[in-house]
DNA sequence: GAAGAGTATATAGGAGTCCTATATATTTTC
DNA sequence: GAAAATATATAGGACTCCTATATACTCTTC
């Protein structure tokens, strides 16, 4: 495995590939809040918060989520409450905690806010439908890695969902099968982050992660 | 293309993936900061100088490299000079400008932050060799179409470098030839961020795109 | 059933990021 | 040599982000 001189790990070169296109995205996201009055952070968290319902998330969980210290994300909540963007409501049951809740307003301001193009989406542009395909399975091993290793809470992935039966057709272009919507569908239609996400126990999401490599 | 539900495009997902990933990497950045006094943004500076020789960069560089406005260059490069980690030089033959260059301490404190492990290490680790080598391949498509699309500036990747021959030799593990050590790599030794990379005219470096893609 | 331990969130304090808009000092161009 | 362009700095302001600690509950245990 020699290289050309200072030879570098290749996780060290791949270290500075995703720090790359991170920074596009970063840049994505500024030109994102421009139009929304609400900064990355402020957007991320209602991104968060869309989708998971009613019942809303702790600040605790926000801030796992997010990857920041827990003053942290109540400042940003702070922020955004007194945007009008979400709001803290009490957790029936338990006196000390909080479910911060978006509003319609927040909602709709998250909505508008979403163009769609971007930098992410030029980069994504230069890969073919293989490509991508092959990414997206690449990243969802990375991010149950570190699920694994307890680093970031869990994420709403298939491959962790009760509702994933993986390689349960003989149809090659659509293995899988989801039991919440009870059908069929890709690789490439694989969620990072679903909304009907049930997360699976232990021992059967082992089981389902070994059936889905092995398929 | 059926999906469960609520279709999204696969490039929704693949952003989503990547954000998730990036994630943690700023943990990581953080937790590096915490030994050595610096923050992320700072020690990216330094990174960023750091194999630069003693040309170092201009204000606007640095901004247009981090993906930030100028005045928060100025703000970061500012933090960095009170804690002497690097120094401003005037530019010789443009009295407006400035070389910033990072100072020995600068540099040794870098050096000393750099664990090479954390949770990008780990993310990393649930790949095998050939899924690094496609990741690393795909980032770099991804980058050079940032590049294409002047939405970044222009990396030291082998694939824009002089000195790169792309499929110059027919060993299949190590197909290209870097002019500068005179050798024969593969493609896992590509490099995304070489500091003797020399930037081939636009024409030449289409040509060698061309000639790497084929191969 | 009251300490004590543990958990959820808020506050305090402080450095620094990050923006837009604008000022200052030079080059460069016509 | 005036106007346009360029390189950096300043001003002003909202927030992010940290650590440490306070406050208010809830759970455990003797």
């Amino acid at each position: 495995m020699e290289t050309p001189r200072n030879p570098h790990a290749i996780t060290e070169r791949l270290r500075e590939g995703l720090s790359r296109v991170g920074m596009a995205m970063r840049i994505d996201e500024w030109n994102r809040s421009k139009a929304s009055g609400l900064n990355p952070t402020q957007l991320a968290i209602l991104t968060l918060l869309e989708g998971r319902g009613a019942g809303g998330l702790g600040v605790r969980e926000i801030a796992a989520h997010l990857g920041v210290s827990q003053p942290t994300a109540t400042d940003s909540i702070n922020a955004l409450e007194r945007k009008a963007c979400l709001e803290k409501r009490p957790e029936a049951g338990d006196r000390r905690a909080v479910r911060v809740v978006p509003t319609a307003e927040g909602l709709a301001i998250l909505k508008a806010s979403d163009t769609g193009d971007g930098l992410a989406a030029t980069a994504l542009g230069a890969l073919d439908d293989r490509e991508q395909e092959d990414l997206l399975l690449t990243l969802i091993k990375m991010i149950r890695r570190l699920q694994v290793a307890e680093a970031i809470p869990v994420q709403r992935m298939c491959v962790t969902c009760r509702h994933f039966s993986p390689f349960a057709h003989a149809d090659a272009a659509r293995p899988h099968h989801c039991h919440f919507v009870d059908a069929a569908f890709g690789q490439r239609d694989l969620r990072v982050d679903c909304r009907d996400h049930d997360e699976a126990d232990p021992a059967s999401r082992a089981a389902t992660w070994d059936a889905f490599q092995a398929g």
